[in-house]
DNA sequence: GACGGTCTGTGTACAGCGTATCAGCCGTGG
DNA sequence: CCACGGCTGATACGCTGTACACAGACCGTC
């Protein structure tokens, strides 16, 4: 995301958002180029190749147009990446009302991370305004914890504090597999022992006797699943503990 | 960090990372450049502008020599990257053995926290392999949890557990002050009047009546201090109920 | 004290990026 | 029929990361 920072004089306060933009005048019956194609070629760039591959010029290929097309929707990267972001989270079945908070946050934090994962670029997008189809995941995590006698303040905290941990434990997972890709590492095999010689190279300096002695009893360290699965419980148990619900 | 994906082919798996390269002649006194000063100046960079305005020519500039001179010392950006985030992690002070896990693994999270958020670009730049200072923090928290009959899989959960929630949540906070950056709103005034206006037009849609109703009822939206900490302990509760420790 | 080799920093060059700007084209109102 | 005004495409600029060839400084050796 190398854009992030360019535009900052751009506008100013009277600045309005692509989603507000959008909706207003519907101003023909646009055919070749719509904001949905748009962001759909994108992402598809980004799942295949990664974020860095989602550039303007490579869009336009994709797309059949000229390279400064897609800036009659957008109106520089950093939308057509709120574009990209929020046309993901429009793919996320978020769980209805299980009469449960528990059941609901579990499985939403489970959709969550199903999600990250099919777009791993998404956990490095983060800084950007709320979408709409962003926004969704909180009304839907509020209204399943609606009922429990929690104050406003509370309740957000309790959205917070798992979504944090899923994303926070989608990009670890995530980091790892984007190091194989920038180290060009193709085969699972070949990554392992890539990773494992530097990693042997750090513990033979002797400062990290605890992580060596994980490395070698651990059994489930690639059980990432597991991993997650277990930490979320923690959560939702503290949760529950912490707030009495 | 647009080049993230970009050396792909250029080393495969006989790869040596910068910290075993730097390791091993110590082939004559370094005089003008050295990877610390090279880090250190390309991390106040980063703190002051952003990791944007992080450029090899601007690294140079910085440090009064040609725009190449760096590349001496690490191959490509990527590893500049790391030598900065391992320049950052070695700032953070790791709290020793309190005999208590709880506390230990409490002041981790808040001292993790502070880092980063002294350093907001760090968040940004999770990908990269762990380095020698990054891989103290795992090694601080396993030796907290040494002694409470957890076997090596189950204690690196609860390690990931919590930096996963830490590092969620500081991406989340973090992720506010960036947006502000990129508009281009300088006064903390005028930037939520930016973003309420935004906000406002997403509610006015009617698609998020809870969301809409915290925003009306919430007191302590912007004391992110307190939300960090009670949802840390939820998951420090959930830990310590779900795996009775 | 002179010398050859290694290490360190310099200069130039290129491909690719985001995007401002302008020229041409189109459908439409008069 | 023409003039016009908004959409589209091409060109251009300044910036990026970095490959490459080069010059100077320091070293151990004779």
């Amino acid at each position: 995301m190398p854009s992030q920072e360019r535009q900052a004089q751009a506008h100013d306060k009277d600045h309005v958002s692509v989603w507000e933009r959008l909706e207003r005048p519907a101003p023909a019956p646009r055919t070749t180029l719509t904001p949905r194609r748009i962001a759909k070629a994108a992402v598809a760039v980004a799942d295949a190749e990664g974020l860095d591959a989602v550039t303007m010029r490579r869009l336009a290929t994709e797309l059949g147009v000229a390279p400064m097309a897609a800036y009659r929707y957008v109106t520089g990267k950093d939308e057509l990446i709120e574009l990209m972001v929020d046309f993901v989270y429009a793919e996320m079945d978020l769980p209805g009302e299980t009469g449960n908070w528990r059941t609901t946050m579990h499985t939403l934090a489970l959709r969550i991370r199903e999600v990250l994962l099919r777009h791993s670029w998404v956990t490095r997008a983060t800084w950007c305004a709320p979408t709409p189809n962003q926004l969704a995941v909180p009304e839907a995590a509020l209204a399943a914890l609606d009922g429990l006698g929690l104050d406003a303040d509370t309740a957000m905290v309790v959205y917070s504090t798992v979504t944090s941990y899923v994303h926070g434990a989608v990009n670890a997972e995530v980091g790892v597999t984007q190091l194989l890709r920038v180290r060009g590492w193709s085969s699972r095999e070949e990554a392992r022992s890539g990773l494992a010689s530097q990693m042997a190279w750090l513990l033979s300096t002797g400062r990290f006797p605890m992580y060596e002695r994980y490395i070698g009893e651990a059994g489930r360290k690639d059980d990432l699943q597991w991993q997650f699965e277990t930490g979320l419980e923690c959560v939702l148990d503290g949760i529950s503990e912490h707030l009495k619900i």
